[in-house]
RNA sequence: CGCGGGGUGGAGCAGCUUGGUAGCUCGUCGGGCUCAUAACCCGAAGGUCGUAGGUUCAAAUCCUGCCCCCGCAA
């Protein structure tokens, strides 16, 4: 099939690659505008953005979707079908509908589950056992249109967002070529979502950081692992503020953020106690838990907060 | 000109204000204790203190330029 790809980040890339790979021709990339990015604000292309470059495909890069000119770009091409793998633009009807078989979306999660923009993170945060992909028909609404085939995995104990994050990527090549395979031959039905079982999930942002020790040590390790790689947990010891990376779950009890053991760093909770493997102080850089205890006064009995 | 922290043996830190002997915790290596140990005791190796200049009898420390890392904000 003609295929026109609209994708932003690494999480777009590997379905980008698979697609390029494939029998299919992918003849045109849109991604969102160059952004700057980082302490020092440079501009910086996104991920699809270079990753087409390499592979020799046109870019586009508008700032809208809805001025018409998008449309007429597509139009010159005549797609058969568009995949979007979070591109991060609405896409008006006259987009939605212009190929021949619309608009594929491949979404972090089983529809109708986690509609919205962190699905994969909110799947880890709520302490899933099973999440997966859902190639869908776009239609007007967010992330409802009908399903078109959908792979499952399990999340793994101490998987963070992350690496669950460059799993499902890397799946979603799979998903959208046996997605397009199957659409061309007319085996798929479309299957509506079930509304009922609907759930949205909200942006994440650093208000979810702090950790409340007073939480299960099960809780605390979803939001370590959630939040992983961004925008992490964070505790605070002595006033100062560290993220806190990665956690193990551990047995043993205590007062809510009391210290129950140095080595390695053992911190209880409101139910149980985490191992702290992984953090960073303000200003330095991630290190093991072990490293931070050799240059700080830790005590048995103090406090994270 | 967004705000701020930092670069000191392999790791994490102190020392810098008030220049003058390279310190602490851990790791590594050797030895000891022990049924045994990631526990304990003794000992050792390992650093031109980010870089380039300047001031000085003397600079990790004071001054100036540059490089790099990170936190906040966006």
């Amino acid at each position: 099939m003609k295929v026109i790809y609209m994708g932003t980040p690494d999480f777009a890339v590997p379905a980008l690659k698979a697609l390029a790979g494939s029998e299919h021709n992918v003849c045109a990339v849109f991604t969102q505008p160059d952004k700057p990015k980082g302490r020092k604000m440079t501009l910086t292309p996104p991920d699809v953005k270079v990753c087409a470059q390499e592979l020799g495909i046109p870019v586009y890069q508008p700032s809208s979707m809805k001025d018409g000119k998008a449309l007429e770009i597509i139009n010159s091409y005549s797609p058969d079908v568009i995949v979007v793998a979070a591109y991060g633009k609405i896409l008006p009807d006259n987009i939605l509908n212009a190929p021949k078989f619309g608009c594929v979306n491949i979404h972090g999660s089983l529809l109708p589950s986690y509609r919205g923009a962190a699905p994969i993170q909110q799947a880890v945060l709520n302490g899933d056992r099973i999440t997966g992909l859902t190639a869908m028909q776009m239609d007007s609404g967010l992330d409802t249109g009908d399903i078109l085939m959908t792979v499952k995995t399990e999340i793994g104990e101490n998987e963070t967002s992350g690496e669950l994050f460059d799993r499902l990527a890397q799946m979603g090549g799979d998903l959208i070529i046996n997605t397009l395979k199957a659409l061309e031959n007319g085996e798929i039905t479309p299957v509506k979502q079930d509304e009922a079982l609907a759930s949205h999930t909200a942006k994440i942002d650093k208000s979810l950081c702090p950790i409340d020790f007073s939480l299960s040590a099960q809780q605390i390790h979803n939001k370590v692992r959630g939040l992983s790689p961004w925008p992490v947990a964070t505790a605070k010891y002595e006033g100062k503020t560290l993220k806190i990376h990665s956690t193990l779950l551990c047995s043993q009890s205590g007062k809510c953020g009391e210290i129950l053991c140095i080595r390695p760093l053992i911190v209880a909770c409101g139910k149980g106690s985490v191992e702290i493997v992984e953090l960073q102080p303000e200003g330095k850089k991630k290190m093991t838990a072990e490293a931070f205890a050799a240059g700080h006064k830790l005590e048995k009995g103090k406090f994270f907060e």
